[in-house]
DNA sequence: CCGGAATACTTAGCATGGGTAATGAGTTAG
DNA sequence: CTAACTCATTACCCATGCTAAGTATTCCGG
C-alpha cells in the first residue's frame, strides 16, 4: 500500500487569515441569511450542478459543438450570429460548423437573398443527437431529484421559475 | 443597412415533428409538473446561470486554471489528485500547474515523506486572485437577486440548501 | 452604371490546452 | 537486492481559440 496515511499529514495550508469577506468562503452548509450569502451559495450550487451534468453525460460531441447545436434547435442561424451568441470569433465558428458539417450533424444552406451569407441548421441526425444528449442530462438530474421529498420538490418547482427568470434577465 | 429584414424570412426550420419527448423541449415558461419536467427546467436554469456567470466575470485566468485554484483553497493537493478531480490526464495537469506556477499563483512543494510526489498550494497572490474572482461572480449574482421579492428570495434560500445537497450527492 | 466601402465567410498561421506514450526518480514487495 | 509499481514530467500530436488577410457579394455616392 502506498504511503497515503503519511502524505495526508502535511496538507492543510493557508491558515485562513481572519475572513474579512466571510461570504466568499465555500460554505458546504449554506445558511444563506443575507443577499450576499444567498448569491454565493446559489451561484455555487448552480455551477456545481452544471459542472456535474456536463461531466456525467457521455460526450458525443465537444461542449462547444453541443452548445452550437443547441442554439440551432428550432431556427437556422448564420455563422456570424452563432459566433456572437457563443462569444467566439467568426473564424472559430467557421471551423466548429465545419466539423459539425463533416459529421453530418448540421448543414450549410445558401441564403437565396444574400449571396454573402449562409444558414446553418440541424440535420435530422443532429436533432436526434441533440435530443439524446438532453435526455441523458435530464436523466442524471431526474435521478438526483428522486431522492427528495415532495415538499422539497415543490420548493424546487417554485425556485426553477425564479431562476429561469433570473438567468434570462 | 444590410438585408436583415429579408434574411429573417428563411429562418424557421425543423417543423418540429410531433414531440414524442415533450419535456426535452427548451421551455422558456417552465411549468414543471412532473419530475421529468422539473429535472429539465431546473437543469437548464442552473446551466444558464452557470454559463452567464462564467461569461460575465472578467477572466483573469482561464476557466480550467481557475477551477484548479478553487480546489486548492484550503488544502494542498498533488498533481494526480488534481487531475482526478478535474477529470484530466496527469500530463495536462502538470502543464496547467506549470502555467499557474509561472504566474506565481500556486507553488510546488516537495513531499518530505514521499520523494515522488509534490504538493501544489495557492500562493498569497493566488488566494487573492481567487477571492477577487469569486467576489465578482457573487456580485453578478447578487445584482440579479436584488430585483426579486422577499418571498421569492425565501424560496431561493430553501432551494439553495436542497440544490447544494443534490449537487454533492 | 461604376467604383469604392462595407459585410460575410473563409483560409492561413500561431498559441494553448487536451490526449497518449515514454522517461526518470523514488518507493514498495518479494 | 532486484523487480514491479507509482508519481511527475517530457515529447509529440490533435483540437480549438485567436488575429490578419483573402475572396465574394452587396451597398452606396456619383
Amino acid at each position: 500500500m502506498p504511503s497515503r496515511a503519511r502524505t495526508a499529514q502535511a496538507r492543510k495550508t493557508q491558515p485562513a487569515q481572519p475572513t474579512q469577506t466571510s461570504h466568499t468562503a465555500t460554505s458546504h452548509t449554506p445558511q444563506a441569511t443575507s443577499l450576499a450569502h444567498l448569491a454565493n451559495d446559489l451561484r455555487l450550487a448552480c455551477m456545481r450542478i452544471s459542472r456535474r451534468v456536463r461531466f456525467e453525460s457521455t460526450q458525443a460531441v465537444a461542449p462547444h459543438q453541443f452548445s452550437v447545436m443547441a442554439r440551432l434547435d428550432g431556427s437556422a442561424l448564420t455563422p456570424r450570429e452563432l459566433a456572437e451568441i457563443e462569444r467566439v470569433s467568426p473564424p472559430s465558428m467557421t471551423r466548429t460548423v465545419g466539423a459539425l458539417v463533416e459529421r453530418g450533424l448540421v448543414a450549410r444552406r445558401d441564403d437565396p437573398l444574400d449571396g454573402r451569407q449562409v444558414f446553418i441548421s440541424l440535420t435530422p441526425e443532429g436533432l436526434s443527437l441533440l435530443r439524446e444528449t438532453r435526455r441523458q442530462r435530464d436523466a442524471w438530474m431526474a435521478t438526483r431529484l428522486k431522492g427528495i421529498s415532495a415538499e422539497e420538490r415543490a420548493v424546487l418547482v417554485k425556485a426553477t421559475a425564479i431562476l429561469t427568470r433570473v438567468a434570462s434577465q
